[in-house]
DNA sequence: TCCGATTTGTCCGCAGGCTTACACTTTTGG
DNA sequence: CCAAAAGTGTAAGCCTGCGGACAAATCGGA
């Protein structure tokens, strides 16, 4: 069992675990540190001193940035297969904290030393290739998202968001393309860069329009073209 | 000569080059393309199939995005010593066009090809690293500047700026801190994601208020604890 | 099943700062 | 050395969207 989601997870994070053969990823699995959290769970991932890598085997989680007004912002939702932590982790000089929680009714996720993971990036410099891949496309994902601000307006970086998230986790049907929804109206805007009521607001014009309906469960967008 | 220069690129990569021996350097060297350019000379380092990793020896430049309505957004000033080019390239997908322009009165560059540098970092696994690390700065950095233009308001967003700037370049000196300077209103704006006449506004308010001095060759920061 | 907590719906006043518009100043290049 | 271009100073109007306020709906746990 354990092997078999060793497995999954050498799937999903092929870009990463490629090159290890099964006793390496063994080898992985027992340096790593496997925790289960349920829905609401907030994670303190970023103990001083303490320098984690996580990866997220199943589930989804976001990582949240408060200032010292404790103002929120959504830095990043975590999903499937992804790795998280030590790359999130703010500059350290400023007053924001970060913490993570759970949005899905549950999560299993493992974690390693950051030295274990730089001295496996040491023997394995393909692998410290991919990683560096890896924080770079991440680089360019943020920096997307900073041109957003600047460039679009609310209603727009809301489309450009759920455009985003269609394509990654979208589920084409008849009616449209289906998402399975763990976000509410908050958790989007701060991702957007939003206030909650401006979300509210723009999902409501849409199924007025017709062009997609919101639920807790789950979102329909009907006609992505017309969704502006 | 050549030398002289690699070894003060040397010292101002330490993170990075610091692995390699001088024979290595100077395999590097002849590796390289040198280049030189003007003030106001305009760098397209993005060539679509053309994968450049870009060093910068002397002098700054800024990269610009630029949005279909032409609206321009400076990503990042790059400072002497530092590497560019293949980690901003944007994510290729969208509509937004990039370019470089140098900011100082001449710019002295060399470039290795993105493969040549991969072949590099896995020869020297601990470079590797190394490049790793700088680019996971980079991404704490752009992740700062995301959560600043979402948690602070304009003036405060360019007081950060020169906080930022004054502790990279910044002189002390009795009468306070001069920064040799480079950038325009216009600039700082792009930066700080602001209207120029705004970013004007500010500056004059400062100046009256005594705290500031600005002018095309130098700005001078009298007191930096009343800028606010 | 019921109660409290969370989420969503709606309204509206207010303000930061973008835009537009133009005068003035400094720099650059022929 | 002069004209054109680039950069700076200043002001007024306007618009997006934030924030506060509350009601209604939905969820979750005991």
């Amino acid at each position: 069992m354990v092997i078999e989601e060793v497995k999954y997870w050498h799937i999903k994070n092929h870009q990463l675990f490629w090159f290890l053969n099964q006793e390496q990823i063994r080898q992985l699995c027992i340096l790593a540190n496997f925790k289960k959290a349920q829905k609401g769970e907030v994670l303190e991932f970023v103990q001083p001193g303490q320098h984690y890598i996580y990866l997220l085997k199943k589930g989804n989680l976001k990582v949240v940035q408060v200032d010292e007004e404790g103002n929120e912002l959504i830095v990043d939702i975590i999903k499937q297969g992804e790795l998280f932590g030590e790359l999130e982790s703010s500059g350290g000089k400023s007053n924001t904290y970060e913490y993570a929680q759970v949005l899905t009714d549950k999560v299993v996720l493992c974690r390693f030393s950051k030295s274990d993971f730089e001295r496996l990036l040491l023997e394995f410099p393909q692998m410290a290739l991919s990683y560096t891949k890896l924080v770079g496309l991440r680089l360019k994902k943020i920096q997307n998202r900073y041109s957003n601000l600047f460039f679009l307006k609310a209603k727009d970086r809301l489309v450009f968001f759920l455009k985003e998230w269609a394509e990654s986790e979208g589920e084409k049907m008849e009616k449209g393309i289906k998402l399975t929804n763990y976000l509410t109206h908050k958790d989007i805007a701060q991702i957007i860069c939003a206030a909650r009521q401006t979300t509210t607001q723009f999902f409501n014009e849409w199924e007025n329009e017709g062009v997609l309906h919101y639920s807790r469960k789950e979102i329909i967008i009907k006609d992505l073209h017309r969704l502006k």
